[in-house]
DNA sequence: GACATAACAGACTAGACGATCAATAAAACG
DNA sequence: CGTTTTATTGATCGTCTAGTCTGTTATGTC
C-alpha cells in the first residue's frame, strides 16, 4: 500500500531530544535552527510531521508530562509503606534532578511562558498537576490505610499542597537554591501532613 | 555646571511600565518595538539610559522585588496579632492578584527563564526568596512571642515552606487555577505552620 | 524499468530581532 | 548669540526568526 522514502529519525526519539531542549531553555528561546541540529532532523521533515515549532512542543509538553507522572508512580512506590515512599519522595524531589538531568520542571515553565493565553497548554499543565494530585491523594489514602496517617487527614487538601511543594521546589531548583534548603521545606512539607485532618 | 536638552520621561515611571510588560510577557517573549511603544520611550533613549535590553530588565527585577516585599510586608501587618496577619496574608495570595495585575510572579518567571545560566539574575531571585523568608519568619516569631504559635516552632524551615506556598500559588495562579483550590493549599499550610515544632 | 509516494536537503521569503549611527532639537552656560 | 551638552528622531545595520518552496533521493508497487 505505501511507499516512499523511509524516514531517517524516529518520532518517539526526535520527541525526547527536542523535550530535553525545551526543558533546558523554554519555548520562546530555542530557536528552530538550534532545535533542529539538537534533534539531529532535516527543517522540512519537522514541518511534515509536527506542522509547526508549536506542534512538537505541544507533543513534547504530553511527552514530558506522561514521563514525569511515570516517575512520580516509581518514587511513591519505593518502600512497602505507602508513607514511607511518600516521604522519600518528597526528600527525593529535594535532593534535585538525577545527573545530566535540567534543573526545573518543563510543565512549570511553559505555566509562566504562556499563562492564561494558550488555553490549550494551560489545561495541559492544569491536567498534569490534578494527575500529580490524585496519584499522592492516593498514596495518603494508602498510608491512612497502613494506620502511618489518621483517618481524619484531609487528602484532598494535604495532596494539592504536596503538589505545590513539589512544584516550588522544581522553581527553586531551577534558580540553583541550594539542597539543603530543598531538605527543609521537604520536611516541613512531610511534619504538615499529618496536621491537615478535616473533622 | 549640566546642560542639554531635558528628558521627556521619567525612569521611575519607565521601570514601572516595562516591569508591567516583562510581568505579563517574560522577557524572551517581550520584543524591544513593543517594550518602546509600552513605555513611551524612544529607542536611542533607551540605548542611553539602559545600556541595552537587558539592563533595563535588570531594573525591573529590582524594582519588582522590592514592591513585592513592601507589599508581603504590608500583608504581614493587616491585623493587630501577627499571627492573624500571616493566615490572611496566605489566604490574600490564595485569592490571586488584585484587579488589572498580571497573574504570577516576575521573579518566578525570571528562575524559570534564565535558571543558572545568568548568575546575576540568579542571585537576584535567591535574594528576593530569602527575603520573603525572612519577613515570614520574623512574622513567626512575633506569632510565637504574641502566643499563638508554640515556642517549638521551626522558624526557619517553616518560613521556607511558606515562601513555597507563595511561590507556587503564584504559578499556579499564573496558568488559571481555580481560586479554590488555592485557598484549598493556603490552608493547608497554615494547619501545618503549628507542627513543624525542633526538639 | 516506469510510476507513485514520501522524505530529505538546501535555498529562500518576509518580517522581527537587538543594537547602532548620524542628524536634529532643546535646554544651560558663557 | 554661540557653544556645549544632552535627548530625540528615524534610518539602518547585520542577524536571526518561523515558515515555505523546489528539486532531489529513496523506497514500494506495478
Amino acid at each position: 500500500m505505501s511507499a516512499g522514502r523511509p524516514r531517517s529519525f524516529e518520532e518517539q526519539e526526535v520527541i525526547v531530544r527536542a523535550t530535553d531542549l525545551f526543558w533546558r531553555q523554554g519555548y520562546e528561546a530555542t530557536g528552530l535552527t538550534q532545535l533542529l541540529q539538537h534533534i539531529n532532523m532535516a527543517r522540512q521533515s519537522l514541518y511534515n510531521v509536527f506542522g509547526e515549532k508549536r506542534g512538537l512542543y505541544l507533543k513534547c509538553l504530553e511527552y514530558y508530562s506522561q514521563m514525569d507522572l511515570e516517575r512520580l508512580d516509581q518514587r511513591l512506590s519505593t518502600s512497602q509503606s505507602a508513607y514511607d515512599s511518600l516521604c522519600d519522595c518528597l526528600l527525593t524531589f529535594a535532593a534535585g534532578p538525577p545527573a545530566g538531568e535540567p534543573a526545573g520542571c518543563l510543565i512549570v515553565h511553559a505555566a509562566c511562558e504562556f499563562g492564561r493565553s494558550d488555553s490549550e497548554i494551560g489545561s495541559m499543565v492544569q491536567n498534569h498537576w490534578n494527575a500529580m494530585s490524585a496519584r499522592i491523594g492516593r498514596s495518603l489514602e494508602n498510608s491512612i490505610a497502613g494506620g502511618d496517617l489518621p483517618a481524619g487527614v484531609n487528602v484532598l487538601q494535604t495532596s494539592r499542597a504536596l503538589t505545590h511543594t513539589i512544584t516550588a521546589i522544581c522553581v527553586m531548583q531551577r534558580a540553583g537554591v541550594p539542597a539543603d534548603e530543598m531538605h527543609q521545606v521537604a520536611n516541613a512539607a512531610i511534619e504538615g501532613i499529618a496536621v491537615n485532618t478535616s473533622f
